[in-house]
DNA sequence: TACGATATATCGGGTGACGATACATAGCTT
DNA sequence: AAGCTATGTATCGTCACCCGATATATCGTA
C-alpha cells in the first residue's frame, strides 16, 4: 500500500506540461489518449494528465502553431495525430533551456538543503 | 544586454514558490520583504516574486499553520517576522521529496531528449 | 445487453501569480 | 521643504489553466 495513491501536486504540472507534450511529440508524432497514456506510464502513474487538462492543452499549442494535427479516419476510432512545427521544435528547446535555469535557480535557492542540481541540458 | 530581461514563466512558480520560502525560512526567520530579496538575488534576478504574489502567500502559509508570525515594532520599520513551526518543517520535507520524485519523473518522459536528472534529495 | 477501454470534446469551479494601487516610514538629494 | 527612492506590508481584480463532471461514439467481450 505504500506509496501507492500518491498524485502531484496539479500546481507542480502547470510549468511543465507544455514542455512534456512537445517533448513527447518530438520523439514520434502521437494522438492524444497515447500522450495521456505515456505520459502516466512513463511516470510510474504518479503523472496522470486529465483529458480535461489535455485536449484543451492541444487546442492550444496547435493555435500557437506549435503543433499540427491530422484526423485519421480509416478505423472506427477517430483519432486527431498531432505532430511538431518547426515553431515547436524552438520552443521545446526554448523551454527545455528555461527548465534548466529554473532548476539552477532552484538549486541556488535551496542551497544548504538541497544538494547542487547538475544542468540537464539536451545535445 | 544578452540574456538581461529573461522572467520565468509564472506557471514555473506555482509549483516551487511554498517549497522556497518554506526553504528560506528553515535556513532562519525572515521577514517578508527579505524573503523576496533573497529569492530575487539567490536566482540572479531571474526568480522575482511580486508583492502581489508573496503576502498573500505568507498568509496562506500561515493560515496553515506551517508558518507563524510576530511583529516588530522596535523600529519605525513595521516588520512581520516568520518562522517555519513544525508542521512547517514536516511539509518542508514533504514538499521537496515531492519535488524530488517530480523531477525523476521528467527525466523518465524527456527520456532521449534530456539526460537523466540525478536525485537531489536533503541528507 | 451490458460493461470497460478507447477516443475526443466542452464546461464550470477553484486556485494562485500578477500588476495596480494604497499607505507609511527612513534616508538622501536638491 | 520638497521630492525621490528604498523599505515594508497589504488588498483587489484579472487572467490562465488544471480538474472533475459530463457528453458522445466505437469496439471487444462476456
Amino acid at each position: 500500500m505504500a506509496g501507492k495513491k500518491d498524485k502531484f501536486n496539479s500546481d507542480l504540472l502547470r510549468g511543465s506540461l507544455d514542455l512534456m507534450v512537445l517533448a513527447v511529440l518530438d520523439q514520434e508524432d502521437q494522438y492524444g489518449y497515447l500522450i495521456q497514456k505515456k505520459i502516466r506510464e512513463a511516470s510510474g502513474e504518479k503523472i496522470s494528465m486529465s483529458a480535461g487538462t489535455m485536449y484543451p492543452l492541444l487546442h492550444r499549442l496547435e493555435g500557437e502553431k506549435l503543433i499540427r494535427c491530422r484526423w485519421d479516419d480509416t478505423t472506427g476510432r477517430r483519432r486527431k495525430w498531432y505532430s511538431l512545427t518547426a515553431a515547436g521544435r524552438k520552443r521545446l528547446t526554448k523551454q527545455a533551456t528555461q527548465w534548466n535555469q529554473y532548476m539552477e535557480c532552484m538549486a541556488q535557492l535551496m542551497q544548504g538543503y538541497f544538494k547542487p542540481v547538475p544542468a540537464v541540458k539536451p545535445g
